[in-house]
DNA sequence: TGAATTCCTATAAAAGAAATAGGAATAACT
DNA sequence: AGTTATTCCTATTTCTTTTATAGGAATTCA
């Protein structure tokens, strides 16, 4: 039950345009550059992200991407659940579509399960990471 | 981010031992046709769960399973553990093995993502799990 | 001895994730 | 106008993991 590479990258990107976008695109060849990672895959990432509404995307040259929110009004959940395309620990949660639902023993440990997921990723915002990153990032030099 | 359908057949096996293994062991047999799923599959689930032990083996005829300990004793969390290798959403939250662990901004995230998840699945046990079940099969003739 | 089981391990088949690839469309800059 | 830098679109390949199948060895009961 492991989150993959593709939301891993997605929320790295999302901190990293949060810390470089502050006034112009951030493209996805700096992004890709910095985060150590394949800049084919970054883009699709980035598109996943565009179509799903929680990036802006300027064609052209000196294009790139910039939020269309601000940080803290994007939890982790929002990130994930769109590249993930899901959360949940199984399918069923969502599509109730089991035959057997109606004599299943587990499905309200698999409800409380996806519940627990849900409120925590949805806990914690997009400025909530940054804020870690940069706390990080100042210990370099305090330690 | 699913678990897998060998984790699911793992709780429901042990499911089924609670309720049809009071007395005798129980044949993988026997529970492959109830669940209704592969033989050779559920075998191969049984003997993790007996390598890690959670189950008792009987060989030979008349063999089968039965359980280590009481089922208010396993949480399901014993049990996905096994099955899922780890319930953890990310490797580098028990491996610590990320050369940039130092100036990550996202695992203080993953962490506590970890620490929900296994607190939820701890705090069901196999005991509950039957219960859920018995009570769905009751309703059965109530409705 | 025969039948029913767990045990062991190899392999095939299917699905999914990750990455690569090539080029079309768009827009800025000179 | 032309060059360059970007997003956009989609196909394909490669890799990994999951799921299932397969065959038989070892064990035990009757």
């Amino acid at each position: 039950m492991k989150i993959s590479a593709k939301g891993r990258y997605a929320l790295d990107l999302m901190i990293d345009i949060v810390q470089h976008g502050s006034e112009k695109c951030v493209s996805i060849k700096e992004s890709a550059r910095r985060l150590d990672c394949s800049q084919k895959y970054l883009e699709q990432v980035a598109a996943q992200l565009s179509k799903g509404g929680l990036l802006h995307s300027v064609r052209g040259s000196s294009g790139g991407y910039t939020l269309t929110r601000l940080p803290r009004e994007y939890t982790a959940g929002d990130i994930l659940r769109i590249t993930e395309g899901s959360l949940s620990p199984i399918s069923c949660v969502e599509s109730g579509e089991c035959a057997k639902l109606s004599e299943c023993g587990t499905i309200d440990f698999w409800t409380g399960f996806n519940k627990v997921i849900q409120d925590y990723v949805d806990s914690v915002t997009l400025d909530d990471l940054v804020r870690s990153k940069e706390e990080k990032a100042g210990n370099n030099y305090c330690i």
